[in-house]
Order: structure tokens, then sequence, then C-alpha cells
DNA sequence: GACCTTTGATGATGCGCAATATCAAGGAAC
DNA sequence: GTTCCTTGATATTGCGCATCATCAAAGGTC
């Protein structure tokens, strides 16, 4: 059987013939705007739906969008590929939580693809949301933007641009300021050194690598913070450091001090230290413990034996989602729009209280 | 700073005007094609480029691509959440292939999300494709659409309407034939099999459970046929069971039947197996091998310690691209598109040689 | 010098849709 | 019975762009 092959698709014109209405109507109908300007009796509303569903009519999403309307789509920009290969899906939680807030919003997803074959250095490439000096994401009728690796020149320019759009991570650029979505990672950090002085600590550590993204400072600032409120509680200066090779020296003298607890940027960096400790006969966390801010998996995956905080990406997810929505609904506020979930804590295995003598 | 909101965007017409040029010319120059129908000095074409810059031009992609017919953009539905909270993603991987291969093309994906809100029994709703009757699909040049629980009437309706789409999975309809992209099930059945065999196993046992998609009998037609084919290896018929349940009397007697290596659907159905054969003392794959010919997940996550084939989900995402892109590239060919990837296998720890004699 | 070709441009048209302005008819108010 | 409002529609415009048809002038050929 030959599929009656359209040559063209449908459009309100082919519907507002079949059912003898002006195309006007068609258009008022089917976007539900039938007793505004333009008005529809019951009986020409369904006739109208019977012709659309006759000829299989949907809406040209180009031409809506062209003609000013919106087209129930929201932009999804990474500056790392959606789905990576090589690793667990950094994105993976941040788009359960965007796919949900859209579903209820009713709009649809459209993932941008990098623009392919620009400098093949064979190593991860950033994409971009400029491509030939236009704004790709113009399509959507707003955007969610992801990723670490972002290029805050092009987020400038976007937030010149008026384009509406939410970043997941508190991003702060020198001119112009933009929507976003963060955690509590301050008072998140507080808590979790709380928790920490409860347990007994005196001394602890703070190892930070040195690239710092808003979210690391962040939480650095409410780690001193919580250092100082707490009476009793030392912490020496930050300690910068490659997270990657373990400064076992570093450790020891750190451990000579007197630290009992090593607080660090990220899980993995939280693993490494572990490792390194345990290569020193120091036994993790009956001797030291580690306790890290982020969760944040890097390359490698997120070891979830390591007591630490948990970014809630699922809900930073959906609020951004939600704050684009706000952002849709009354453009004439151009103020930007914040939104702070609540951090998680894992419990982890990692974190106890200190020896009751020091070891060694 | 005030950010410079523009109240209007600038166009070619802006463009146009401050080059002092026509508006063809514009749209000629910025999309490369000033040497065809439009031509342009170089002269000219400097002038233009200048005035692009100057104004901060960029096209409205909208209206290119009214104008212009395709929008570059390929759907992905799926008949469950893309992004499922409660499981693993099934679609990560296919995913993988989707994104690698639109890059390629350098469309973008437009993920449907579901229609919210309709029968709410709390339970996973199974999305649709038409809503109000109106193929929603239709926004995107074509799409690709996965799932497990797609339902067959909306797909026989695709398929008339003649909207290009590429299924991720076997799928036969009664009436109307579709484009998909499988995996060479058959042939990978019978290569284990092969493997089975040439390990010394004599007396196979297949166990499906009752609901049969297309993979599940075609693995099944080629079990056979390769039984059939090795003189010496026996399968009786295939028995029919709960996956989740298992039957330890079925394997107590497929056992004194002699039966040395269990061959089930997936790596889900054989963990149980296995598991029923540890509480009958049998030791696998000392006493009984186990051998999996899907490795689709279920709810629970995949066991890799299973051995079983793989199904290539990234490679048939990437094919179903692939193959929608040649759909659209000649839609005078109503040909249904299909293509076939190659299975994998994982090696696991539950298949060896079978025992010298008979346990028990 | 008559004819053709190439170069360099202009103007008109329409893609599919939303929004606005306009209009006809029927009823209620006074 | 004139005015006014409400209901139910239509006609028109223009979003920004690509494409096509057209055209003027310059250069080349015989």
């Amino acid at each position: 059987m030959a599929s009656p092959r359209s040559p063209r698709r449908p459009t309100q014109a082919d519907v507002a013939r079949l059912a003898e209405v002006s195309p006007s109507v068609v258009s008022a109908v089917v976007n539900g705007r039938h007793d505004g300007a333009v008005r529809a009796s019951e009986q020409t509303v369904q006739r109208v739906w019977e012709a659309v569903r006759r000829l299989g009519y949907s809406p040209n999403l180009a031409a809506r969008s062209l003609a000013g309307g919106r087209n129930n789509i929201v932009g999804v920009f990474t500056y790392e590929a959606v789905f990576p290969t090589d690793r667990l899906s950094f994105f993976h939680d941040s788009l359960i939580g965007i796919e949900e807030a859209a579903e209820e919003l009713d709009c649809h997803l459209l993932l941008f693809t990098g623009s392919r074959g620009r400098g093949q250095d064979g190593g991860r490439r950033r994409r971009s949301i400029y491509k030939d000096g236009v704004n790709t994401l113009q399509v959507t009728d707003g955007a969610v933007l992801l990723g670490q690796d972002e290029d805050r020149e092009e987020l400038a320019a976007l937030v010149g641009s008026g384009f509406p759009f939410v970043y997941i991570g508190r991003r702060e650029l020198g001119s112009g300021e933009m929507s976003y979505v963060t955690a509590d990672y301050a008072s998140a950090t507080r808590g979790m050194v709380d928790r920490i002085a409860d347990l007994g600590h005196r001394r602890l550590a703070l190892l930070r690598s040195a690239i710092a993204s808003e979210a690391v400072l962040e939480r650095e600032a409410g780690y001193f913070e919580a250092c100082r409120a707490h009476a009793g509680i030392e912490s020496g200066a930050v300690h910068l450091v490659d997270p990657d090779a373990v400064a076992t020296d570093l450790l020891t003298t750190l451990v000579d001090q007197g630290v009992t607890c090593v607080v660090t940027d990220d899980s993995n960096h939280a693993a490494s230290v572990r490792s390194g400790a345990t290569r020193l006969g120091l036994r993790v966390p009956e001797d030291l413990s580690v306790v890290a801010l982020g969760d944040f998996a890097g390359s490698r995956p997120d070891d979830p034996t390591i007591t630490s905080l948990l970014t809630p990406r699922q809900e930073m997810g959906g609020q951004a989602v939600r704050l684009l929505a706000d952002l849709l609904a009354r453009p004439q506020d151009t103020a930007p729009r914040r939104a702070t979930a609540t951090c998680g804590v894992r419990t982890g295995q990692t974190l106890q209280a200190p020896p009751a003598r020091r070891p060694r």
C-alpha cells in the first residue's frame, strides 16, 4: 500500500478551507484563543478540530515563532556533549529535572548538538552557542544552559542580546547579570562543618584544586565562616593542590599538626586523599576523616563511599525550567531570576569522631 | 549597567540600508551564495560584512527555515520518559549514538515530553505521538522512535500519514511497513550457541518469558536453527516461565534430564536462574551454565557478570538517524529503510565447559 | 556595428502564522 | 426606534528571509 504521500504539509489555510471558516479562526482555535479578539462558537470550534484531524494538520514551528508567537520549545544547551561516551553522564540528573518540569509546562526540549568539524585536536571540543556569529538558540522560546566548561564571553553576549536563558549553576559575569539556579552551598557547608565539629574534630584542613568556580568559592566561604563560628575549631589557610596527584608530604604535615579531618572540593579529590592516607598507614576514617564538599564526578565515577555534600542536580534542573517559564511569562521584567536548591548530604564512610589520641 | 535592550534585532533590511545595497544582496552574501542568481562584487561583499558587524546582525532562524523548508531538527520520541528517575536510563546508550549522528548531520534534537495530565493512575503512563488527534512530531523534519511499550496502532497511523520516522528496534506491523534498525540477533544467537557447543555442552534448555517481542522471537529462531545445525546438540521446546519467580522445580527437572546450560531471554532472567540454581545447591557455572541472549535491564540494573549478548544500542541509535537522513534526502523513494547492527558478546562469568559427569 | 555573454545588481513574491482592525447581525436598554 | 453592547466571524498586515525573475551595463565575438 503506497502511502498517500502529501507533497506538502497541510497548513492552517487548508484546514480553514475544509472547515469552511477563515484562517484567522483556525489560528485562534488551535491556540485556544477563540474568545479574545477572534471568537468562534462551540460548533465552529468542533468543525475546525475535525478538519485538523482529518488533514493531520500540525503547526509549523518556524512560522509560529516568526510571527511572534511562542513555540513551546525550551532549548537545552550544554557546553559538552549531552550524552558523553567516555564517562557517566554528568548531565543525567539535571536532565531528569528538566524533563519533568518541561513536561509539567507542556514544553518540548530542543537539545543542541555541537557544530561539527571545527578544530580536530582530538580532545573534547567545547561547543558554541554562536555559529557564524549567529545565536543558534533562537529557534526556541528560551534555553537552559549547563556545563562546566562555559564560555563567559559568549554568555555575556547572550545576556546583552536579551535572549531569555537560565544557567544551571551560579555564574557571575563581570558585565551584566544573568539568571541562574544554584544550590545553598554556603549553608550546606556550614552544616557539614557543624557535623564535623559535633563529632569532636578540632583541627581541619581544606584542600582545593587551583581552578575555582563560583560554587567552589562559595563553599570555601561557607567553610571559613563556619570555622569562625565554632569556638575551638581551627582551620589553616586553604591548600591549593593537584587533586589527582596526592601530596603525601602535605598530608603528613597536616596530620603532624593535629589535623583530624581533611575537607576537599569534590569526592574524587577526597578519594585521592583517602588513598594517599592509606599509603601513609593511616586508616580512614579511624585515624583521619575525609569529607568532600561536592559530588562532581569529573572524569571518574563518583565514589559513593565518600562522605560528601550532594548537589541537588535534579531539583536545579527543574528550577531552571521554572525560572525560564517566569522569564517568558513576564518579559517586561528584565531583572535576572535566581533560585536556590537545597543540597543533600551523603553519609558515606569517611567521617567519624577523631581518634582519642593523635595517631603515630 | 542596564543592558542595551534593543527594541528590535537588526534584520537584513537594516544591513541593506546601512550598506546601501538591496536586501537580496545581503541575503546572498551572508549565505555565501553571492555568485549564483544574485551576484555581488568583492567590494560590495566587504561593505555588507562591515554593516553586519556594525549592527551586530544575526539571522533569524525561524524566518530562515520558514523560507527554506527544512529546519534541521530531528525528533526523538520515546514511549517512556527519556530520563527516568527510577532506573538506569534505558535510553542512554541509544541517545549517545543518536546525538553523535545528529551532530554529524548538523541537526539538533527535539525531545518530546509526554502530554501531561491524562489518566493519573500513578503508574508510568505511556506517552502518545498524537495529541488531540494531531501528530506532534510534525514540527521536526523526521523522528527517531524508541521504547518497549509502543502503541502499534499509533505507529500504523504514523506510517499511513507518510511522516518520515525510524524505529530503534524491529517492529513489524500487520499493515504497512515501517523503517527500523535492528541487530543481528539471529546470527549472534547462532554464534553464542556455537560457543556453547564448542565448550562441550550437549543438552541445552531455552527459558523465555511469555511476552515476546520481535527481537525475542528472532533470537529464538536463531537458537533453534543453531541447535539443528549442530549434530549432537539437543534442546527441548521453549519453556515459558515467569522471569522473576524462578521455577526451581523446572530447574531440577532440566538438570535431571542432563541439561548443562540454560539459555534465557535476558540477563535479569539469567540472574534469577542463577539464584535458583544456587538455592538448589548447584554452582554456576561449574555445575550449570547460564547464558542470556539479551542485556535488557528491565527495572533492575543489568548484571555484568552474566554471559550475554549485548544489544548494540549506540550503533543502532546512530544508524537510525542515518536512515532518517536518507529518508529525508530521497523522499520520493517511499520504501521502508532497514539497517542491522552487530551484536556484541559479554563474556561474563556464567558460562564454562559442562561438568565431566552430571552433578548430583 | 549587431549580437551574445558575463557581471552586478534590484524588486517582487510567498513561506505559515499571529495579531489587529474591521464588520455583520442580534439583542438589550431607554 | 435609535443607540449600544455582545457574539461570531472575516480581511489584512507583516514577521525576516530565500528565491526567482528581471534588468542595466560592460565586455567579447564575428
